[in-house]
DNA sequence: GTCTATACGGTGATAGAC
DNA sequence: GTCTATCACCGTATAGAC
């Protein structure tokens, strides 16, 4: 417990996260886990009591790795919306990039468990207010009446703020979503993919905002934007 | 065969579109098919040789329900890129309404089974032309080159043509495939969930089309659609 | 041709030796 | 703390009754 600097908890619970989010729950067998680990499988009883509770844990911890980060970014009263947006939509790709299978694994198991799911949202992430729903789901009102805020001041469109966040979700997730597909598609390397995937992080962040805002307070943005991306490339 | 209009081959394929789709391949229980379709268990083995098989039948049906339309679409090579856009938008939201859970199980059964799926296509979806990959993935030339030839002519923003469609698919895809998440975030009944869907179609044309056309090219569209849908209605 | 009973194989879990 | 042996269960497949 004290020298290995990977004892034995944390060899299972990185062989489970790989197993689970490739195979789901119920397609990944503890035997399988147990191989990836390179132990045995009573191992897996011994330091977590089943199946079901080993794969509680990497569920709860993938969880916060997407969600938190995310919602620490909505939550925040003192950011813009446009900065929210920016933050968002990197900030996923980010950790995305880093996790691949995050996505479709959360949300697969989230469509067949969501009871379960909502219940452990309110404990991965830490709400200030108590109003506030636990899940990071882009109705925060910050959100939502900045963006009425704009269209009176007549910076945005008159885009529904809902449909804009769910087409910005879709964004962000279906590139990792449907991997296969696109990398397919467009016969892409793994190279080639990764790529892609950074460069589509800008990509969705112009999408977002070509939605959301009036073309000359675009042009605006994009104005400044690139300015600032030169100074800090320079 | 003859008078029966739901013989048991289709009440047990009912049932198991039902099962699958919601828990998953390996999620999925013989047990539970034969209770869904209230017939003893043993009898899906009579008509179909095995879990496997079974599934089979289901997927490449779901998959052509989902891809033959789409790729109908994408392949006809006298649409317009702009009307090909409308048509798939609203064709992927008419057919998903009908079959909410679809979205999600071809994304995710085709993520753990790529090869397979990729088999399958060549099957599902006739392809006239040889070089034609049997994906409906929007990487038809004609697609790709109708927008190069928008943007030659001024009327398209200076977008990556493969950015837009991984985009457009999203904005498709996620309202179905976090139908939780959105539900529970902006607090839907089920009507009012089926409401934010029929409405969703138009608004994914337009955010489409917002990131697709330079501002002028969009208003003219914008007003020239509206009056269609005017004549339409009235 | 339709259905039932039983055998097989694999998975998750437990008891106990070292 | 680690591992072996074994159990109980469940889903699948087969054989055979009606």
């Amino acid at each position: 417990m004290t020298k290995k600097d990977h004892n034995t908890e944390e060899v299972i619970k990185e062989a489970a996260r790989i197993v689970f989010q490739r195979e789901g729950f119920a397609g990944a067998r503890m035997q399988e886990i147990a191989d990836e680990a390179g132990i045995n499988k009573m191992m897996l009883h011994y330091y977590f009591r089943s199946k079901q509770h080993l794969f509680d844990v990497i569920f709860e911890e993938d969880y916060s790795t997407l969600m938190v980060p995310l919602a620490v970014i909505l939550r925040n009263p003192e950011l813009h919306v446009e900065e929210q947006i920016i933050r968002f939509v990197r900030g996923y790709h980010e950790t995305m990039i880093e996790h691949p299978r995050l996505p479709l694994f959360l949300i697969h198991e989230f469509a067949k468990n969501p009871h379960k799911v909502l219940e452990m949202a309110q404990k991965a992430i830490p709400v200030s207010k108590s109003e506030e729903p636990a899940h990071p789901n882009l109705s925060a009102t910050t959100f939502m009446d900045q963006i009425e805020e704009g269209k009176a001041l007549g910076r945005y469109n008159d885009v529904d703020a809902r449909q804009l966040a769910v087409s910005m979700l879709g964004m962000c997730t279906h590139a990792f979503i449907s991997r296969i597909s696109v990398r397919t598609a467009y016969e892409m390397t793994d190279e080639q993919y990764v790529k892609f995937l950074e460069e589509r992080k800008e990509h969705v962040v112009d999408h977002t905002f070509r939605i959301l805002m009036k073309p000359d307070y675009y042009g605006k943005w994009k104005n400044k934007y690139q300015k600032e991306k030169d100074n800090t490339s320079t």
